[in-house]
DNA sequence: CGATTTTGACCGGCGC
DNA sequence: GCGCCGGTCAAAATCG
C-alpha cells in the first residue's frame, strides 16, 4: 500500500487499547483440526484483520475477529507446518453475544450443530490433560502443554458452553444458558487434537 | 451498497 | 541498547 507515513503519525492517538487485560487471565483454547472436517467455523461471524508469517511456520497466520460489536472474541488460525491438512485455531476471548442466525455465518446451512464441535475439542482437552497419554511432537516444540491443555479446555467450556458461563461478570446474560443442543454425540474424528503445537 | 478480504506499516514486548 | 518477532490497524480493493 502506499499510506503515507504522515497519515499513521497524525491518527494514532491511543497506543494501547486494552492494557487492562494484560493482568487478567484471558481465556484461550487452542484447537487443532483439519480442513477435511469442515468444521472450521463455529457458527459465529468473523472478520480477518490481519495476517502474518510466523517462524517455525512456512504458512501465514490469520487473525480473525469477531463482527459483532463489542465482542472481545478472537480467533487465530494457522496451518501446521507438518501436515498441510492441520489447521491450528487459537481462540482468544469469549462471546458476549449469542449465535448470530444461520444466514451466512460460514456454517454454510446450519444443519450441524455450530458449538458441538468445540465442546467436543474441549472434551477432548479435557481427557488429554487428564490423561497426558500423548508423547506430544517434540520436533513441534510442544513441550510442557499438559496443563495447557486442561486449563484450555475448561476456558472453552466457560467460554459459552458451560451451563452456568459464570455471569457476574456484569453482562452474563448473554445466553440463556443450556438452550443450545450442544451435547452432541456426533463425533468429528478430524477434529479432536488440543493443544498439540 | 455493504461487508469482507487483502496488504503494508507501525507498535510494543522480549531476548540477546 | 539494539534487533527481532508477533500482533494489530487502517485504507483500498473485491465479492456477494
Amino acid at each position: 500500500m502506499l499510506i503515507p507515513p504522515w497519515c499513521r503519525l497524525l491518527e494514532r492517538p491511543k497506543a494501547s487499547p486494552s492494557p487492562v487485560f494484560k493482568t487478567v487471565k484471558e481465556p484461550k483454547i487452542i484447537r487443532q483440526t483439519t480442513s477435511e472436517s469442515g468444521s472450521l467455523s463455529d457458527g459465529y461471524r468473523w472478520r480477518k484483520y490481519g495476517q502474518k508469517i510466523v517462524k517455525g511456520n512456512p504458512n501465514p497466520r490469520s487473525y480473525y475477529r469477531c463482527t459483532q460489536l463489542g465482542c472481545p472474541a478472537r480467533k487465530h488460525v494457522e496451518k501446521d507446518s507438518t501436515d498441510e491438512r492441520a489447521v491450528i485455531i487459537n481462540y482468544e476471548g469469549k462471546h458476549n453475544h449469542d449465535l448470530p442466525p444461520p444466514k451466512t455465518a460460514t456454517a454454510g446451512g446450519g444443519h450441524p450443530p455450530p458449538a458441538a464441535d468445540l465442546l467436543v475439542a474441549a472434551a477432548a482437552a479435557i481427557e488429554a490433560g487428564d490423561r497426558a497419554a500423548r508423547p506430544a511432537s517434540p520436533g513441534t516444540a510442544g513441550s510442557g502443554a499438559g496443563d495447557g491443555s486442561l486449563e484450555s479446555a475448561q476456558t472453552l467450556l466457560s467460554i459459552g458452553f458451560g451451563p452456568a458461563a459464570e455471569g457476574d461478570d456484569g453482562r452474563g446474560s448473554w445466553d440463556g444458558g443450556a438452550a443450545r443442543p450442544l451435547f452432541d454425540k456426533h463425533r468429528p474424528g478430524a477434529a479432536v487434537s488440543v493443544q498439540n503445537s
